[in-house]
Parts: C-alpha cells; structure tokens; sequence
DNA sequence: CGTGCGGTTGATCCGAGTCAAGCCAAGTGG
DNA sequence: CCACTTGGCTTGACTCGGATCAACCGCACG
C-alpha cells in the first residue's frame, strides 16, 4: 500500500508532449476530467475552452478572489497553497498534467495556486462547464472521477501531517518521487521540488527537510548526486524509513 | 473567514427530526447528495436506497475492504478515520447529516467509518447509484457539489494539521463546535465529542488537549461547566487563539 | 569582484509527546 | 449501604523532536 500523501501523477504520466493545437489535450492523460470523453463532447470542451500560459512562480489564483475560472492542468505543475494570517504557509497539493484547479460551486478561491515551473492550463468559465456537467453526463462523471481521486489524496495527507514525524514524511516524499518521476539512464532521480517547496508539502521547516535528507544519505540508503538529484540505494530501508 | 478546518455542520442543520419512512430524507438538507433533486429523481434514489442502522461504536466499513455500498448520513455521525501500521490514528473527517460516504470509483475504502452515535445511513449499492448519476445529471452535479464541499474541508485540515500548534488546533475547536452545534437556554455549548476523539480529529494526544482545555480556563477565555460542557466568555481572545 | 540565493550545519530552545500517578463520577456486586 | 472497579479526564515530571537563530558554503550572475 502507497503510503504516500500527495497527488503525485502516476509514472509516466507527465512524458507526452502537447499537440499545441489542442486545448484540452488530455487524451490519454489519466485521471483527467476529460480522460474517456467521446470525441463529441471532447469538441465542446475543446469549443469552451482556452489555453493560459503561466511562466515559473506566476499566480493562477489567489486566495480570496472570486472565481470565475477554472482549469485543467496541461503542462507544468501548479502549487496549491494556503497559509495563516501571520503568514505559515502549507502546501495543500501539487496539480500536476491532467488535474483540474479550481472550484465549481464555492464563490471564492481558498487557496493560491502558483506555477512551480512553465505550466499552461486549459481554462473554463465555470458557468460554461457547469453547463457542460449538467447537460453531459460524461463531463460530469470526469469531474467526479478527478474529485474523488483529490479528496482522497487529501486525505491521504491528512493521516501523513497528523501522524507521521519529519523523517517518515521527509522518506515518503522521497518514495513517492522515485515512483513518479521518470529517473534518468543511470537510475537517479530529480527532485522537482526545491527544499522550501519540499518544506512547505510536508508541513517541515528548510533545515529538517535537509538534514533528513542528508542523514539519509549518512545511513547509505540514498545517494546524493547533486542538491536536486538522488539515487536510491537501500529501497527497502527507504520504505521502512517511510513509515 | 472561517479558521476551522473540520467539515462542521452548518447551524443548525442537524435540527430536522428525520420522518422514519423516507431513506434518503435529506430534503432540506444543506450539502446533501439528495439536496434540490427534482421529486421525480428523489424516488430514483428511494427506489435504489436502503437504511442501515448503526450503533455507537460500529464500523460501517473497514479500510482495505471492498467496495460495494456507499451512502448518506441521515442522522447521527460517523468518524472517517485511517491509521499508520503502528497504530496512530487519525480522524480524516467528521460525517454528519447529508455527508456523503464512501467511494465511486476506487475499489477499496481508504479509511474506517465508526458511528460516534447512533446513527442511520442510507446506503445505496455503488453501481445503483453511478448508473443513477450517468442517466440523471441532477444527481451527478449534487454528487459534484457534495465533493467539492468534502474536498474543501480536507484542505482546510491539511493547513490546520500542517501549520498550526496545538493551541490554535484546541481553539478551533471550540470556536467550531460553538458556531454549529445549539447551545441550551443558559449560552452553554456540548461537547460532541469525547478527549480521545478531539485529539485524534486535532492530530494530538488527549493529554496536550485537556492541557490547552484547562489552560483556556485559567485564562478566563472559557468557562469548564462539566468536562463535556462549556461556555465562551471571551469570544474574542478565543478567536484569537484559534489563530 | 561582490552579491544573492539555495542549501548545509551547529547551538539552543520550546512545544508537545510520553510515562506515571491521581481524581472523580458512574457503575457493580456483595 | 459500602467497598471496589472502571473509564474519562487531569496533572506533573521528564524527554525529545523539530523549530529557531545564526553562521557559513558553493555557485551563478551582474
């Protein structure tokens, strides 16, 4: 069982590379809201749909605001945060390619979602695609199929920041990324993340983040090749590690 | 703006006595899969429904197993909860009246559902029901708006748990519990739930709580009627305790 | 060359967990 | 009726994990 907590995008599901044409484009994504849609309803989508294009660290959505759109991630990965008056901030998820940001009934946005890298969006009217739910019910099947698989990896991180202590967090994140990003010829994995990022998702401060990491790499179950590059070494003690 | 990170009923929404004969019952309901369904939809849903009654203590479901109903708290409460190999739990939500419980899509519940009281679900087999939201878009989009609903709270927990120490998580709490649950005629607001539940729901121990509890006390922001009943006599400070 | 940024490391502090004892109210059985 | 148990809660002493504060390193970049 995956012990992870964050909505981490099945492996390989970040490798195909946009027809730049399409808007929607989520064909063959998992886990999409518009994954299975028959060709008909895919033109619609296609037909309310426009593309968005965010550079590194540039803001969807603040807290805050009223919501007029929503979106389907296409390319790129978005932070979604919130934090407390006195400026905490956590992580509440990462929406990688095919996940959907935004909210379709609440009147304001709950969160900021931030580009962590060049990332474009797929963005609806909330009216038009709430429209579209209504009258398809294949669209809103998608849309529930996304949710359901969100909730549940919100959940996930519930347990994870609740119960678990700094070294299983720090060793599940690193778990969790081994399985889904792609590592390159020689096995080693890169870390999409920065620390503070890293920090930030697991409810840890920059400092334990990379002592951890480094303790890890004392222990010999990884290997540190670079700051942002990694290979496993003791997979097994890793995922003990893991809780 | 709302600190709280517990999907909370809304005020007062827990008053309507339940009319023994219907199963869905969720009329007038806010947030409830069944709420603002055209009558004709309603009895699809009273067709394909049954109750189940649980006691205080019983399980409706054990994470890990498979998943062939899913339902609706009528009345009562239900605990979500899922726990680390070792034994740590954590209350992933509370389900109150109109909570929609279970999976859609995913074969297997992630978590436990325990009955905190009596309660009564209505329960539907999860096939009935896709089929019900393929064909009927008003249940599908009520399906929507009842995720979106789950889904938000699950994220306000992330921050909650992530992010703030135990005091804030205890005020919360009572902040919480003050604004949805009826206070009786001299002002004084029932705890609903006992040390152990509050410190699991808060990601705490009960030690640490009833610490806080009676620090709040001492502090002159609360008044401990009994160990389960309290009144807010600074409103303010309280408030601003929850952070 | 300095400057800034991301990351690491060490020293110290503090909040919350742990362990253990005790309190109180509600049973329960003789 | 009283002795005894039981479970929920409180309290104190102690421990320890992770935050905080501060210094420093390596590197990219103007």
């Amino acid at each position: 069982m995956s012990v992870v907590a964050l909505a981490w995008p099945e492996p390989g599901s970040r490798a195909a590379p946009a027809p730049e044409s399409r808007c929607v484009q989520c064909l063959g994504r998992q886990q999409s809201i518009c994954a299975d849609l028959p060709p008909e309803v895919l033109y619609e989508m296609e037909r309310i749909g426009r593309v968005r294009r965010l550079r590194r660290g540039e803001v969807l959505s603040w807290e805050g605001d009223e919501i007029y759109d929503v979106g389907n991630v296409r390319d790129g990965a978005l932070k979604l945060t919130a934090s407390l008056r006195d400026g905490r901030e956590q992580i509440l998820g990462v929406a990688w390619p095919g996940s959907f940001v935004g909210e379709l009934f609440a009147d304001e946005w709950t969160y900021r979602a931030t580009a962590l890298t060049a990332t474009t969006v797929c963005v609806f009217r909330r009216t038009d695609l709430n429209m579209l739910a209504a009258s398809q019910a294949a669209v809103a099947t998608s849309l529930l199929r996304r949710l359901s698989t969100d909730l549940d990896a919100a959940r996930r991180s519930i347990l994870f920041l609740g119960r678990k202590t700094a070294e299983e967090r720090v060793a599940s994140l690193l778990v969790d990324m081994r399985r889904s990003t792609p590592c390159d010829v020689t096995g080693a994995t890169p870390m999409s993340l920065n620390r503070q990022q890293m920090a930030d998702l697991l409810g840890l401060t920059i400092e334990t983040v990379s002592r951890k990491i480094r303790r890890f790499e004392r222990m010999g179950v990884i290997e540190l090749i670079h700051t942002r590059l990694f290979r496993v070494r003791d997979e097994v003690s890793l995922s003990r590690l893991a809780g």
